[in-house]
DNA sequence: ACCTTTCCTATCGATTCGATAGTAATTAAA
DNA sequence: TTTAATTACTATCGAATCGATAGGAAAGGT
């Protein structure tokens, strides 16, 4: 009892950032279709679609409708980093509520874990911020080259 | 339906840390009674009960039963880190399974995104170990004189 | 003996999580 | 104008997790 899965990153933010890479080495093209990028990166179509909505609602990706339809990034990949990404999946990145929110929490002006809070929060938005899709973008293909010598 | 609360830290986590900074602010002194720290931190003794287990099983703390029992911190403050303390509380910092445990992911040779998880986990683990009991204490402390003051 | 405290295990109800299902709306092409 | 393909939406499902409570067993001081 306890501790069975503790500090993990949801499913849903980790395939949000696959299929939001997976965009991102089509940028420019037409819409890519949901079931292309489902197959490709291994994942329920359904489940997808259900993340799809919020990096819509986001503004972070374009949809088109019908037949031919797809979706597409609304910005460039260098403009799009890891943070809005998991913004738009998970919310703010405040990991306790009386950091962004003083007054849900009675002990604020005493306790003294709280600014430590804070200052994690700062530093996984930076760290977060500071990765592009043009980055995720960059690695893949420095993978696939390696991938390729590696198999000579 | 969708991102009701995401990115939070538990709250046996915040629980966990609350007590070894109040541990700390008794260092040295007497075993100090579960039953005291609840009421001190406003928690339910009964849930700190159970986080205890953790903590103590990691080394952390030590505990003497029966009358005048109680708690006390295993080391001094300063070498004490709260990411000491996650770890007990949450196991290890890793944020996919797949950084710790390649094997467990068929695409670790292709995917773009492992890399930025491992590096996230990382930095967060740095922020962590950055912060020992004693500053907490010293933090508590410095709260303690501004409220004092404020309240001239 | 008696009281106090930690230790341990077993729950509870509510929420969240990952995933699936079914259907409506929209669009391109035949 | 029909048909096929695709996104959009809502409603679940079962399992896991979460915060919390309950009740007694073990240990130790008086
Ligand atoms: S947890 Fe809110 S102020 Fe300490
Ligand atoms: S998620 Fe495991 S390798 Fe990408």
């Amino acid at each position: 009892m306890f501790k069975e899965q503790g500090m993990k990153l949801s499913t849903r933010s980790r395939y949000g950032v696959r299929m939001m890479s997976d965009l991102a080495d089509h940028y420019d093209l037409v819409p890519i279709f949901l079931k292309d990028i489902a197959k490709r990166e291994d994942v329920s179509e359904k489940y997808l679609s259900l993340i799809v909505i919020s990096l819509r609602s986001a503004g972070l990706i374009n949809s088109t409708r019908g037949a031919h339809g797809g979706y597409k990034l609304a910005r460039r990949p260098e403009e799009i980093t890891v943070k809005d990404i998991l913004e738009a999946l998970e919310g703010d990145i405040c990991l306790v509520d009386c950091v962004s929110n003083p007054e849900s929490c009675s002990r604020v002006s005493i306790c003294p874990t709280r600014d430590i809070w804070g200052i994690l929060g700062r530093k996984i938005g930076e760290t977060l911020s500071s990765v592009t899709l043009a980055d995720l973008a960059s690695t893949r293909r420095k993978k696939a080259e390696n991938n390729i010598r590696s198999n000579i």
